[in-house]
DNA sequence: AATGGATATGACAGAGGTGTCATATCACAT
DNA sequence: ATGTGATATGACACCTCTGTCATATCCATT
């Protein structure tokens, strides 16, 4: 979205200018950045700023569609098998290979957590568009990704039938959300034994007791 | 945590201002409310309300702890029962007392879901000090509040004692707070059925397909 | 070296907001 | 009626930020 201007730029002054826009988006949100200061950061002068970019929306939609292609990158691999896994181990490895990305674009984590919080009113239309959720998972978050996931499972048999796909998919997106938002606060990005295990294995086996003691 | 000058205040004038204040933070959040808005559209001047608040963080506080006061008496009765009845009994009727209570009082749904947008640096002390989650549930959607609650029922053997308390209180929270968020937008505050039954299904059941067919 | 289109620059006007303070007003006890 | 402490008021000084514009600079082409 930003204007033909920017491509023109060296990339020195390219990634000066992005950097010092993720590093604020990440630190203030959408909503309490200040072109001013990101402009500061990147040292270069106002008048330029709007040489390359309309406003502060247009320079983070820039940001945000940057965002999701290198994401895609990370999970295209994982992506690539989803009907060959069975559907838990999908999950899981999609939430590693989410954990992977976190650690190499550790602003980018900061800046999804802030998207929701931002107060863009088209900001559906935007995340539909970019196919960007709030964990900054794109395509992969969606809740269409996941009624193919469950329709899948459900052929496959490996999922009971008797409840809606659109409910189990609700179920899992926010689950899966939730989960991401717990391993990549928790442990600072370090390396941790798969807590998930435990959460997987009650959405699997459900939480009424069964044994007969 | 307003000056004892406002609770002096004729209660007609009181109620102008934190109407107009609810109002603002229903419809911007937190860091987008403007006090020149507020005092505008509750007609006091703009000295005044430095006589009653420090600053907008105060008022804001101030409303919100009359926020869980509403709650609390919308959900006192459900919680007090709380050992008698089984977990998911239970679940399902905090939700719908959750209902009743955005029912009457729709700006504080809104106040509520706005408020983890903001980006109060001691947002996390100032809701454990208020009881407050993102739902606007006090006390309810603690995470302290579902380990009592699970604790109790793998006592009475109702569910399994093979996952560890606080991981099911995650799991437990995380749906609860998101069938609230469902439940809240999508009816547009109808009468539902209640959606939630095929979740807790699943939530009691589990996903696998255990029929040998 | 001259021309012209693209790009760079920072001063500036203007919007919108905050917290304070000197002054005015009130209520009430004397 | 008068003095006193509490309350009311809005003008004001001061910020931060945004988007624009007249002007300067660059660079490729003639």
């Amino acid at each position: 979205m930003a204007k033909p201007t920017f491509y023109n730029l060296p990339e020195e002054k390219r990634l000066r200018i992005t950097s010092a826009a993720r590093c604020e988006f990440a630190s203030v949100g959408y909503d309490l950045a200040s072109i001013q200061t990101i402009i500061g950061n990147a040292n270069i002068p106002r008048g330029s700023f709007y040489q390359y970019f309309e406003d502060k929306r247009d320079l983070f939609l820039t940001i945000l569609s940057s965002i999701r292609d290198e994401k895609l990158d990370y999970l295209g691999s994982v992506l690539s098998e989803w009907e060959r896994l069975p559907l838990f181990d999908l999950l899981g490895r999609l939430i590693e290979a989410g954990l992977e990305y976190a650690k190499a674009f550790p602003d980018a984590l900061q800046i999804a957590a802030k998207l929701m919080k931002s107060s863009m009113i088209e900001l559906e239309e935007v995340l539909t568009t970019l196919s960007v959720d709030n964990q900054g998972t794109p395509v992969t978050g969606t809740h269409d990704f996941y009624m193919r996931l469950i329709e899948h499972a459900k052929d496959v048999g490996e999922i009971t039938s008797e409840i809606p796909t659109a409910t189990i998919a609700f179920y899992l997106q926010t689950m899966m959300e939730s989960i991401s938002r717990l391993v990549l606060n928790e442990d600072g990005l370090q390396g941790i034994p798969p807590v998930y295990d435990d959460i997987f294995l009650m959405m699997k086996n459900g939480l009424i007791n069964d044994r007969d003691d």
